[in-house]
DNA sequence: GCCGTTTTCGGCCCGACTGTTTTCAGTCG
């Protein structure tokens, strides 16, 4: 058993004591040790057989052994335990707004529920509002979070989607009697949230093919919904389309069912100019049918040029005959953002340097949280030099990559930095990013940025609002003000890669862009894994029409090093002359 | 539940916000 899953056992039995005890620190306990677990150097299993385990710190006479039981017999007993006491989905609980595990606990205890359909048949009994701690506009929170819970389980994010995506494209493609299939739709142009995935195939005979995916099994819930449709389901609640075409008509196929509603619209006016029509899935000319074997062919015969398939959510991209080449993933040639185990990170700065080369990086910027983020565990002044002689001892570790120190510096209420200007200097970048008081109002909010933005020091503004997608809003900003101070000032604004994040919106990225801004795509790593982040940075990046020309981190290393040493010098000279 | 060269008992990374209360508990980051 490998030490993360040991970690969510652990974390598991935590959330399990939050549900039913009163005092917190039994949990955090548990957490704790989960953490170590996770962030443990050594090979857990040599701990166990030494028996040093115990020598690790937070685990001691109660949770060692269940460490122990993990380790040896994969699973324990004291968790079995704890889940025979709850119904199995009371932790889907978690997903309504405001509900935490005491909360849920209680409500359980005094009510006894356990899903969130439950908890809505109570709070519109009004027996919620009647319990101690709970109120009437408690009750009525939980009823608009429920909302909210239950629209975000309708979508999932991209990541999930394109999982489930290309796994079903690969039994399909193992059909005998389906030539082709490929992930389109809303999956295919790399939208963050989706609704549904799509799945487009090609075969000479339909009707057997539908009946073959049926027999199959392929799908929950199989439907046929017309001549060219399937509709379904896995994993209980994501919605499948298969389209199903002839290989002569898979171009147009491919192109219909990936583009959105205004693109499509946008394109089929644009065809009709030289005759040309879509008909179902398939490509006509004055009546008489057009073959597209692919999409290349397709684009060809109407002499359109080609549309990347992130670009297809409107038509924009129809009306210019010229267009930049979008950025690709092997444009970038670094990335900044990545946090070790020094503050949140899961790996040590030594893993996260070779992990950073292996990719194939010319360069990495090692950014910890900074002293203001007590939950993070930001690092004091004192912590910094520690850990930035820490990646100096391993800068050789990842030769000949480059290494950036550098820091996720709070935005503090009031716009400054809160490492101060004796502090600053020490790094090679600094990212600024707001993780308090997310709902101030947004010509506060917008003043607070601003701030932020006039500090000499400042290179990067992380996550600019905030989101987390299908869980919180992000904080409401004056994106215009604020991309016009960016550009005033030379503050790079980032593309956090997070799939949670995505964060600033593709939709507002072309209004910065007029503005001269330039952005760098970064992972906000926790995790060597998480280092793919960049991954989906650059689906953002390619939504937004963005090419390597407007983002910092497709420059090579040595002008990304001249860059930060300017800038560091300017800032530098400009403290001098105003002190 | 874990920890400890001021502690073997009494603390436990901090702070804002909200809604419940009448002094505080739960949630969120």
């Amino acid at each position: 058993m490998d030490r993360s899953t040991i970690a969510r056992a652990l974390d598991d039995i935590a959330a399990y004591i939050e549900l039913s005890e009163p005092n917190p620190f039994r949990a955090r306990a548990f957490e704790r040790a989960a953490r170590t677990i996770e962030t443990l150097q050594e090979d857990i299993e040599e701990l166990v057989a030494t028996g040093r385990l115990y020598e690790t710190p937070g685990i001691g006479k109660a949770i060692g052994p269940i460490v122990e039981d993990l380790v040896r017999t994969g699973s324990s007993r004291y968790l079995e335990d704890l889940r025979k006491q709850y119904p199995p989905g009371i932790f889907e609980l978690r997903r309504v707004p405001r509900l935490g595990l005491k909360k849920i606990g209680q409500l359980y205890s005094e009510l006894g529920i356990a899903s969130v359909d439950e908890l809505e048949a109570a709070s519109r009994a009004g027996k919620v509002a009647k319990v101690r701690g709970f109120g009437a506009k408690t009750q009525q929170k939980i009823l608009e979070g429920i909302d909210f819970a239950r629209v975000a389980t309708s979508q999932i994010l991209l990541p999930v989607a394109l999982e489930i995506a290309q796994r079903l494209r690969e039994q399909l493609a193992q059909i005998d009697i389906i030539a082709d299939a490929e992930v389109s739709g809303s999956v295919r142009r790399r939208l963050e949230v989706v609704h549904n995935v799509n799945i487009t195939i090609a075969t000479k005979t339909p009707d057997r093919t539908m009946g073959e995916i049926r027999n199959r099994s392929i799908v929950d819930g199989f439907e046929i919904v017309d001549d060219t449709t399937i509709r379904g389901a896995v994993r209980g609640h994501t919605a499948i389309l298969i389209h199903v075409a002839k290989p002569e008509d898979f171009g147009a196929a491919m192109l219909r069912t990936t583009a959105s509603e205004a693109f499509l619209l946008a394109f089929e006016k644009k065809i009709a100019a030289g005759g040309f029509e879509l008909r179902d899935l398939a490509l006509f000319r004055r009546g008489r049918h057009v073959a597209t074997r692919d999409e290349q062919e397709l684009f060809h015969r109407v002499d359109v040029p080609s549309v990347a398939p992130e670009r297809r959510e409107s038509g924009d991209d129809l009306k210019r005959r010229r267009r930049v080449p979008l950025v690709e993933q092997t444009d970038l040639r670094g990335t900044f953002h990545v946090h070790t185990t020094w503050s949140d990170g899961r790996n040590s700065v030594k893993e996260m340097l070779v992990a950073s080369r292996d990719r194939g990086f010319q360069y990495v910027g090692i950014s910890d949280h900074s002293k203001n983020a007590y939950y993070a565990g930001g690092l004091t002044e004192e912590q910094l030099k520690q850990q930035q002689a820490e990646i100096d001892a391993h800068r050789g570790d990842a030769a000949p990559m480059r290494v950036f120190k550098g820091t996720e510096a709070d935005i503090l209420i009031d716009g400054s930095i809160d490492y101060g200007h004796g502090t600053l200097p020490i790094f090679d970048f600094v990212i600024a990013s707001v993780h308090s008081r997310f709902n101030m109002p947004k010509d506060e909010m917008t003043a607070r940025i601003l701030r932020a933005l006039d500090d000499p020091f400042v290179t990067i503004l992380g996550h600019l609002t905030g989101r987390l997608l299908l869980s919180r809003e992000g904080y409401s900003v004056d994106f215009d003000r604020i991309f016009e101070r960016a550009g005033e000032r030379g503050v790079m604004i980032e593309i956090n890669g997070n799939p949670n994040r995505l964060d600033v919106d593709w939709r507002q990225i072309g209004r910065a862009v007029e503005r001269g801004v330039l952005f760098s795509i970064n992972p906000d790593a926790h995790s060597i894994k998480e280092l793919s982040h960049v991954v989906s940075g650059t689906w953002v990046a390619r939504k937004a029409g963005l090419s390597p020309k407007n983002i910092f981190n497709c420059a090579e290393v040595d002008a990304v090093a001249e860059f930060l040493s300017r800038r560091r010098s300017a800032a530098l000279k400009k403290l001098k002359i105003e002190n």
